[in-house]
DNA sequence: TAAGACCCTGATAACGTTAACAGGCGGCTT
DNA sequence: AAGCCGCCTGTTAACGTTATCAGGGTCTTA
């Protein structure tokens, strides 16, 4: 009855071949505005296909030409201001190329990585570049996705692979100034917060802590040393929060000892801290000193602004990027590249009183 | 010479059949399960799938089977926690039913939205989610988009299409809450910070602010309103941000009678106007009263812990894909759905002492 | 013994696009 | 006059997959 809906069947480039008066290729030649084409046969061609409001099928396009024009990005975790800011710096390059950025969160689960990875790879997107937690099982689907001849590139990955690019910061110095910073401001019981095991990242700013108490004599407290550990390499944590700052430095509080100084993983992590510590009474920077990592925008709205670690991290997505066309415009291979960029402290009024 | 490397051509189903001693379709039926195959069979063939590294061309499937079981979000932007709770909670749903989730950024760019539209339209996915602001650009393009068949969630944007499902928080409603919980602390003049004349949300944030002034007999002040104006259709101005709250809070402290307590378009904004506030000198609440908006993770951590109006945003992730997987489901047409849901005003130290 | 149901496999023809080739026309050069 | 080049268009055959149909075998049931 109201059966009046035959099935809407997408407009295709014969569709509109057949109402111009030409052959499908010459409406193909149009719309890429490749070759030759009359400019009359063009404008008619343009016409008829605004007119039937033609939309091209990538997938059909992508088969043939055996280039999607689509690059793909794998993130561990969207909220958070360095995703934010390396996409900006990957899709600005990108942009230029005329490529497409699809992004896939994975949520921080190795199980999720592979499932994006996969996806990725089965949509044929001309790259990857992916900036999740490193995982074994992970690491291995990449391998072979390499081993296919898919451009990868890794930022701020722990994991290295011969036929994939690396961008990253320098997360072990960036650790070892931020605590140099804090033992030159004669500080001597230097507390962590948020160590983890299973995040490269993490983990390199904690070595960098660590090497900077082994530098200058100072001895390691493990009891100074706080925040969540654990994870599967299935079930990976996620990112160091406001919480678990909050909870390492209620732990912190109540040692016999605590420390008069404090290097939280990152930025969040720090602001956690910074509310525990003043819930209990004390001063910043006075009673405790406090830095943070990554310089997030909200870091110099705290109060006291927070001394903190800044990396590049704009300009790891476009050497990402760069690194990905590099690839993607040649059929050679490429010999690989790796970057590792330098962070710089940023010093505020968390460990320098005004 | 050393030119030894033949390209390396991906594995098709042909190759495994070829080396299985079968017919492609049947390669076909055992990786997607469906219909029969001898045991010995299949396990022959997936042997050999696993030795070669098969991996499917999603490009070819898609185009045969008319569905790309992919879903696209687009987003105005990634940095701010209320895209990564929407996209969990989309991802939550569409994982249950196989669907991948490509996300696209447009920066709240207006001609960005149109590319993200595109590209994504072009590439087939099964359906789109839109959470970007609205523009005439946009909006006229997503409505030939529904026009095409393609399933459409539009997410607490301003802009109302027949063919295209929607899903807001009620920001009026909580804007006028808000304002109505200052009022009823005995404030007399409450400034608001963050308008801005192109944002669906803020405006109607905003608007709420409005209507509690006047339901309870107050003079709107013009001076008491500031923050980020300005913006045409092609570029609109990002999320609002800290320094926008500390700019914002600097301009109102200047003024003659400032005012007593203070609406932030939202938690960044508030943030920021802490700050400035702060950095005057002056307390909160005592002196300012501050409310902001979204209930950021941080919003509970800065000191004070932040007032603020809690919208559900995993659920309206959730209740997107579900309205999104209805339409894919069906192949009749779906009477058009809306959602408005509540928000929830979270009372903390901003603006009640201790 | 026929009919039917179930199991297993293969051939064929699309899906919508474009690379590659082919051909025709007109004009310019030698 | 022959040859060549630039312009314009069309035909054909893929790209890699799967829906559909078709066919053959085995087993059960009436």
């Amino acid at each position: 009855m109201s059966q009046r809906g035959e099935v809407k069947r997408p407009i295709t480039l014969a569709d509109i071949a057949a109402q111009a008066g030409v052959a499908p290729m010459t409406v193909s030649r149009v719309l890429n505005q490749s070759g030759y084409v009359h400019e009359e046969t063009r404008e008619r061609v343009l016409r008829v296909a605004r007119a039937l409001n033609y939309r091209r099928n990538g997938l059909a396009r992508g088969l043939k030409r055996q280039r999607t024009d689509t690059v793909g990005l794998v993130l561990g975790d969207i909220a958070n201001p360095f995703a934010a800011e390396l996409a900006r710096g990957v899709r600005e390059r990108l942009d230029e190329h005329g490529y497409t950025l699809f992004i896939c969160v994975s949520e921080h689960s190795a199980k999720e990585d592979l499932a994006a990875f996969d996806a990725l790879a089965d949509h044929r997107v001309d790259g990857l570049i992916v900036a999740t937690r490193a995982s074994k099982l992970g690491n291995d689907r990449l391998a072979e996705l390499v081993g296919m001849g898919i451009p990868v590139v890794l930022v701020g990955r722990d994991f290295r692979h011969e036929g994939a690019d690396l961008v990253a910061a320098d997360n072990h110095k960036g650790g070892y100034e931020a605590t140099e910073h804090l033992i030159s401001l004669g500080h001597k019981h230097i507390g962590f917060i948020g160590i983890t095991l299973t995040s490269g990242i993490g983990l390199r700013r904690f070595q960098g802590y660590l090497e900077a108490l082994r530098d200058h004599g100072l001895a390691v407290e493990e009891s100074l040393i706080v925040g969540g550990t654990g994870g599967t390499d299935e079930q990976m944590p996620g990112y160091s929060t406001e919480s678990i700052g909050f909870e390492g430095m209620r732990q912190l509080l109540k040692l016999g000892r605590r420390p008069t100084a404090v290097f939280a993983r990152n930025d969040f992590t720090a602001v956690g801290a910074v509310s525990a510590i003043k819930e209990a009474g004390l001063r910043i920077p006075e009673d405790i000193a406090i830095v943070g990592y990554d310089d997030v925008p909200l870091a110099s709205h705290t109060s006291p602004p927070l001394t903190t670690v800044r990396q590049p991290t704009r300009e790891q997505g476009r050497i990402a990027a760069e690194f990905l066309l590099r690839r993607t415009g040649s059929r050679e291979p490429v010999p690989r590249e790796e970057r590792i960029l330098r962070c710089e402290l940023v010093v505020r009024e968390s460990t320098v009183a005004r």
